[in-house]
RNA sequence: GCGCAGGUGACAGAGUGGUCAAUUGUACCUGGCUGUAAACCAGGCGGCCUUCGGCCUACGCAGGUUCGAAUCCUGCCCUGCGCACCA
């Protein structure tokens, strides 16, 4: 395999969307060095879907696969287990091998959208993790102080505000570097969140006598409501997502991300994005650009095309969901049935407020107890809708 | 183990016998304005019913006192802090 050291492209490779390196010097010699180099990421199968936060990480090791260095996949079963502390206002909890074990089953379905699995190593930590025994945690702990580890910004603060930290915490790192060991990693891409434990990565590395990685972290990406993106605050866009719905919730990304989401989340260039001065344009290309990554041209059209009907001439988007009722039935526990409200009060409350519509006649319904006869087509608020077949 | 402080709705955090389905902020939902953006304004935000009303379930868990408990008592569980010497 021939490695690409062109300058130009690997000052890309260390600028676009990265937040810290560390240390640049080094991992730029390493680079022009024309050296095929192991470059390490960790994922954590803790959830079953790939955002685009950590799908801006994958990317970069991508970039770095199209150099030509060999890229390593980390699965952190095992670590998965302990659960990471990283920027975790609480500490989660453990997960169980099964939990895993279904988190991983799509999980290389979405990582083949970004990365070429041909040319990855993919090894899962538990390998190597499971048959240390006490006298080699005893002496990997042996690399890190306690004021060390204790002085990792969300330890610190915890500690602080006297909230606990379990010991069991302070492995993380600890393993994760040691799967750098292991792995023989020279550079180890992350998330900006994952700072302490690539550091330790290093600092393992060292212990262990071995030459020390480089470090790169890629700038988080906040969510659709502006706060930093993260399944249990459900302000995630997935590579999973459906075009549609993808490009929708794009579309309500805050104006002052648009950049960044170009930045970490599409090829296209600074000078490009620049030439499109309204902002809702310059989204809807962003939206275009992010959908034809992981559908296809063919899906974004489509996805643009039925946005625009839907939300700028306002007309009824085409496949909408579906429910399936008896003629009779209350149209309230149909929807609550079809998980489309809450429950019959929820209802209750939207009727009062107006927010649903019936799209066959477009008027507002006005009673609580409406029975179905026929097939109904309503929208409730701005963006559900339903289909009620009867 | 002993002592002290604490455990409240998605989260933060009030409330210390009835007026508490529980103040407030955030998040969320709806309407207005819009570009499914932001900001802003208004309303809502446990469940069920025949809904200007009624019922059920909820303030760590289990009991108790009381006409009445998130609030008082007892036990249990969980969290934080303190508990050498000297004084």
């Amino acid at each position: 395999m021939k490695i690409n050291t062109d300058p130009e492209k690997i000052e890309k490779v260390l600028n676009r969307g990265v937040e810290d390196v560390f240390v640049k010097e080094s991992l730029k010699k390493k680079l022009l060095s024309g050296r095929q180099l192991r470059v390490k990421i960790g994922i954590d199968p803790t959830g079953p879907k790939i955002h685009l936060g950590r799908a801006a990480a994958l990317r970069k090791l991508r970039q770095f696969q199209d150099l030509g260095h060999q890229v390593i996949l980390i699965v952190g079963d095992f670590t998965a287990m302990i659960g990471d502390p990283s920027d975790k206002l609480e500490k989660r909890p453990m997960l169980s091998e099964k939990e895993i074990k279904a988190n991983m089953k799509n999980y290389k379905i979405q990582l083949g959208k970004i990365i070429d699995l041909k040319k990855t190593e993919f090894e899962y930590n538990s390998r190597w993790l499971k048959k240390l025994n006490a006298m080699e945690i005893t002496n990997l702990a042996e690399s890190f102080s306690v004021s060390q580890m204790s002085n990792r910004r969300n330890f610190k603060d915890r500690l602080e505000k006297r909230e606990e930290v379990s010991l069991r915490e302070f492995l993380y790192p600890l393993f994760q570097g040691y799967d750098s060991v292991i792995m023989k990693a020279d550079i180890e891409i992350g998330g900006f969140d994952q700072l302490f434990n690539l550091k330790a990565g290093r600092i393992v590395q060292k212990h262990y006598k071995m030459p020390q990685q480089d470090i790169l972290t890629v700038e988080m990406l906040e969510g659709t409501d502006g706060r930093k993106m993260s399944t249990s605050w459900g302000n995630v866009i997935t590579i999973a997502d459906e075009p549609s719905d993808m490009f929708g919730k794009i579309m309500s990304v805050r104006d002052d991300l648009v950049p960044k989401y170009f930045r970490l989340c599409t090829d296209i260039s600074e000078s490009e994005i620049l030439k499109d001065k309204n902002p809702r344009d310059l989204k809807i290309k962003l939206a275009y650009e992010i959908v034809k990554i992981y559908h296809g041209e063919k899906a974004a059209q489509e996805a643009q095309k039925s946005f625009t009907k839907i939300f700028q001439k306002k007309e009824i988007p085409e496949d909408l969901p579906e429910i399936i009722a008896h003629k009779g039935e209350f149209l309230s526990d149909v929807l609550v049935r079809g998980k489309i409200v809450k429950s019959k009060n929820d209802f209750g409350r939207l009727i009062k407020e107006g927010a649903i519509i019936n799209l066959s006649i477009m008027e507002k319904l006005q009673t609580t107890s409406y029975k179905l006869q026929t097939n109904l087509t309503l929208r409730i608020g701005k963006k559900r809708f339903v289909k009620i077949v009867v």
